[in-house]
DNA sequence: AATGAATGAGAATTCATTCAT
DNA sequence: CATGAATGAATTCTCATTCAT
């Protein structure tokens, strides 16, 4: 199976992130000088220095530093603060989202799928703590972010899930009387908290991670499966 | 089941609340004057405008006006901004710890204690929508805040439905193979993840919320049972 | 010679002991009890706090604790903080004036006047570091008062010693080419100076600047006298 | 004799004051754009507010003003108003010791060299009344600055003109039964307290301050020579 | 495009003073 | 007279954003 871990943070396969605004004449590809755009390397600055001390305790001179860059530059690239919070969710979620649509079409069992779900979810976190403390911790910051931007696209990844649920009480492999879209709910939260408290307490090894959602996979899959028992 | 939702924001059983400076050493029994006393009404303030507008975008003006008292009054009863949301947080988390333990010890089956914790989690957010966005969700605002007062609290509440689970583990009625502090942490997320979806899309109905809870506990003790199948 | 030290701020012994809630309604007369009466204990209270932290550092409410008497009571007895300062100065310095005045009408030739002079203001200082700190420093604090109120009452005192002077002139003993007011600024300034150093050097023993005074005394008379080598 | 006034607050010889934080790396001479640089403007629209309002009286926003900045623009240069206060005296005290440390190595009988120090001590003041009563009157506002800032630079300053007594008394001109750095203090406050006089009455005529720095001058270097009469 | 000095609106917090008890 | 909780005006400082270079 091919896409381990397509979201890591730092490879060099950056280039579909489509540069905004700059780029102006010169065709200034990304292997031009081997080194990530601009534009990547201040969203990278920024999962860093947003993990770290949060949305809102990071000052924008602090990713500019971070990133390499003057301050006026940030504004190059990004409308405002907020939009470089957004931009991070984005870029990394709608990636996650594609991957996620194309590996449930590669068929497979319902819980090979389920845990492949899991994985990637998980996959997106492991070894990259920062963007995991971002993602869930971070993004929570802005009730008004979280609502405008992000719940579109976290509904739209819910979706992919609850489908999977549906796909599978169709094929009459899960319990019928589960709301998929509650079960999805579910499953992101019971993995974000394990995910937050791993990041939270240090991110340590990340054998660990891997073990705990294994148990949570296990434990949803018990728990959603039609079995003889309770028909 | 006894005593249904012990965290109403506004019942009389708050004399436990110390009050910090004020409280003149006369008895003055909350209902006093009429008002509860200004540290909770404050307090209350605050829940309602932190779920609006979050913690980072609330003026402490805004707080004070909501609580009908002047900016400085706020300074009398906390230590500043921050000290307000690790208040409410305190306030009400370690009563549903109290709770939680207190419901515990009254015996039952497994599964009896394991849908009263998940009662009692959401009894905590139903009706309350404000109370849990601002646990929920902008406690997360301050990573500072969140490792340095909550994770203590947070940790101690976990442990409590962790050590259900254990207890579930040594009486042969849970999978041995399972981790109770992940679970714990997992079905925390559940719920958390439940109720931020319900609270974000506006509260609604509080019978949805019952039912989602009620399915997530069915998933959740169909995926611990241990049971002949897999023995 | 009479004398001795008039000004002692706090002889009654002044342990700060909050004495209760200060005599309600019995007929408090000053001598009724012995003790200071309010007033006098905020004035001393307030000698003390404002010469350890400064005039604006100094909180009302610390100068209230201190005198131990509820924050409301200074307003019954002083307009408000500056009149505190204010009062400070008015009440030690026009003692000092009366003092002076009467031990200059006292005669003795003009080395001994003047040294006595010197004796006198030093008095005021030794032994009561926290007076000498608010009156040479604090009382600086703030321009207006200083122009407003300290300067009437200051340039009275010095119109005593530039009386000295001018006797001493008409008397043949003193330099007829030097400016009477000018040398009892000169004077202010030089015996101000050592028990700045003096007062901010941490107090020391008293017997150092009772040697600083006798030095400046006797620069100012040997540069004073009207001797035969300059006629 | 050399360089009259040197501390005139505007000539150009500031290039030691290195400025904070701005100042682009490029050689920038002061009269790169016309004005002054910016650190220095401050400074001095802070010495003139100061000086007729008062350390504490005087908002940062009025300093700003003055200086024809954004009140942010203070705290480019300054790391708040303290630094403001503290560095005014750095600035220009320094350099007094500086030149007087210059002066007396000139050579010269010891009442040249006396009379010279006290030339230069007012020689600061004179036509800079408002410096003058920064120095003078606001250091004092605060024990905290005065005591941790401005006493190690005015030690030093003392230690300047001690030097000068001492060597005074080596060389035979000076009474030896005085101590040094009695006299320096001494000197000090009798020309700060001409000085303070003179500041507050109006500044007026500078002609005033010579002459009663002048009678100030006569005075104790009568009263400290060593002659005939009292060996 | 890139820079970073300058801006200035905005916010938390303090504290002298008041006044109902 | 005395109290001290409450007030709210006032002030420092921060920091996202702009724009001349």
């Amino acid at each position: 199976m091919p896409n381990e871990r397509p979201f890591s943070a730092g490879d060099e396969g950056e280039e579909d992130a489509a540069p905004a605004r700059p780029t102006k004449s010169k065709a200034k590809r990304a292997s031009d000088r081997g080194g990530p755009d601009k534009r990547e390397r201040i969203l990278r600055a920024a999962i860093r220095v947003f993990a770290r001390k949060g949305f809102y305790a990071t000052r924008v001179s602090e990713i500019a530093k971070a990133a390499g860059v003057a301050d006026g530059t940030i504004y190059l690239y990004f409308k405002n603060k907020d939009d470089v919070l957004v931009s991070i969710f984005e870029d990394r979620i709608s990636k996650l989202i594609k991957v996620l649509r194309s590996e449930l079409e590669q068929g497979g069992t319902f819980d090979e799928k389920f845990r492949r779900v899991i994985e990637l979810q998980l996959g997106l976190l492991e070894g990259q703590r920062d963007l995991a403390e971002v993602v869930t911790v971070n993004l929570r910051q802005s009730s008004r972010l979280l609502k405008q931007y992000a719940t579109p696209l976290f509904t739209e990844y819910l979706e992919v899930i609850a489908g999977l649920v549906a796909q599978g009480q169709r094929e009459g492999v899960v319990r019928p009387d589960l709301n998929p879209r509650i079960l999805a709910r579910a499953l992101w939260g019971a993995l974000d908290g394990v995910a937050v408290t791993w990041a939270l307490g240090g991110g340590g090894e990340s054998g660990q991670l891997h073990r705990a959602a294994s148990q949570v996979a296990s434990v949803f899959l018990e728990g959603v499966r039609r079995n003889a028992d309770r028909a």
